[in-house]
DNA sequence: GTCTATATCTTGATAGAC
DNA sequence: GTCTATCAAGATATAGAC
C-alpha cells in the first residue's frame, strides 16, 4: 500500500529508467508539453531526483533526443550491412529495420519532435546535425542512391506522423483510417497494428496535485 | 516611440491579424511551447486580449490548426481541378501546390504541430480527421491512386520536417544540407530557399517582463 | 542516492478602467 | 474594443533531511 517495493536498484540503471521514461513521455508530449514530473512518475522516481540527475530538464531532453537519434543511426546501418546484396531490394530491408523500430515508439516520437524544434537555441542544431547523421548514414554505409535516400527518408517521416498522430488507435472505427494505415505499411500492417495495440487514445492528463495519488 | 501608430482596425480584421500571428507562433513552437503573450507581440495587441478574444489558448490553437488543414486541403483540391488530364503528371502538379503553400511556413508548421498531437483529448481527434480528410482530397477529388496518396503524402511530411528543421537555413555552411534540399525540391530548390530566406537561424526568445520593450 | 519540502518564475486567464 | 494590472496554478530547480 506504499512505496511499491523499494528494492535496492543500481543508480545507473534507475539512470536508464529515466531516460526510458523520459523517452516515452516527451514522445507523447514534445519537449515544451512534457513535465519532469510526468517522467519522474513514469520512472518512479521523485520529480526533484528526475533534475538532480539530468541538472536540467533541458539536458534530459537532449541526452533522450541524443540516443533516439543514435539508436535509428545504428539500426539502419546494421540494416545495411547485414544484407549483402547491395541495392536490389536493399530498401525493404530497411523497411523491416524501421518497423522494429516501431517497437519503441518512443525513440521515433522522440526524435520527431525534436525534429519541430529548428529554431530553439540548443536544439535546432542537434535537430539538424542528427537528420544530416542518418541521411550520410543511408547514403555512405547504406549505400542508397540520393533519390532512395529521399523516398526512404519520406516515408520515414510518413510513418512517425501517422504514429503520432494515433491513426493506429482508430482503424477499427474509421476505415479511411486502416485503408491509409494498409496502404503504408502494406504486409508488415498486421504487425505494426499488434506493436502499437497498447496505444490508448490518449494517456489521461495526469491531475495530482503533485506525485501519487492525491 | 509610444504605441506604433495605433491606427483604426476594424476587429474583425484583428481578429485575422491574430490568427496569422498565432500560425506563425505555433508554427514555429507548437503548441505547449507557445505563449498567448508571443502571439499577442507578434500581431500587435495585448496578451490579454487575445485571449480574451478566443476564449482560450485551446481554441485559439483549435480554431488556427483548423484554418491550416482547410487551407492545405482547398490548395490541393484547387490544383487538382486545374490540370485537365487526370493521372499522367498530376504528382507535379500537386508539388508546385505544395511549393506554393511554402511561402507560408506557419501553414505547414501549424499542421505538422498538430499532427504530433495525436495523444491530446480535444486536439488528437482534430488531428487525425485532419489528415483523413486530407488524403480523401487526394484521393477522391484530385483521383490520386493509393499508391500515389502515400507517396505525396510521405514527400509532404518530408518538406515539413526539413522546414520545420530550418534546412534552409544551414545550406550555406552545411553543404550535406544543401545536397538534401536539391535531392528534395529538384528544380524548385533556388525557389523554395529564396521563399524560407527571411527564416533567421531562431526566432530569440523574448525575455521582458511582460509586453513589450523592458 | 533518493526523498520531502519549498522558493521562484512563467503563464493563462480574469477584472475592471478607458 | 482594447489595455493595464493582477491572480492563481503549474512547473523547474534548489535545499536539506534521511
Amino acid at each position: 500500500m506504499n512505496k511499491p517495493a523499494p528494492r535496492r536498484i543500481p543508480a545507473a540503471e534507475r539512470r536508464e529508467l529515466m531516460l526510458d521514461a523520459a523517452s516515452v513521455v516527451f514522445g507523447e508530449r514534445g519537449y515544451a508539453g512534457a513535465t519532469t514530473d510526468a517522467i519522474a512518475d513514469a520512472a518512479g522516481v521523485s520529480q526533484a531526483y528526475v533534475v538532480r540527475t539530468f541538472g536540467s530538464k533541458e539536458n534530459l531532453f537532449a541526452e533522450a533526443a541524443t540516443r533516439a537519434i543514435d539508436r535509428i543511426a545504428a539500426v539502419f546501418r546494421e540494416a545495411g550491412t547485414r544484407s549483402p546484396a547491395p541495392g536490389a531490394d536493399m530498401q525493404s530491408v530497411l523497411g523491416r529495420a524501421y518497423v522494429d523500430l516501431v517497437a519503441d515508439r518512443g525513440i521515433l516520437l522522440t526524435t520527431m519532435h525534436l525534429f519541430t524544434l529548428g529554431h530553439h537555441p540548443r536544439f535546432g542544431p542537434l535537430a539538424r546535425t542528427g537528420m544530416l547523421d542518418i541521411y550520410r548514414v543511408l547514403r555512405d554505409e547504406v549505400g542508397l542512391t540520393d533519390t532512395q535516400c529521399e523516398e526512404f527518408l519520406a516515408k520515414g517521416m510518413l510513418i512517425n506522423t501517422v504514429l503520432g498522430l494515433g491513426l493506429p488507435g482508430i482503424v477499427d472505427d474509421e476505415p479511411e483510417a486502416r485503408n491509409l494505415m494498409t496502404c503504408i505499411f502494406e504486409d508488415d500492417t498486421h504487425e505494426v497494428l499488434s506493436l502499437t495495440a497498447d496505444q490508448e487514445p490518449f494517456t489521461a492528463i495526469r491531475r495530482e496535485t503533485r506525485r501519487g495519488q492525491p
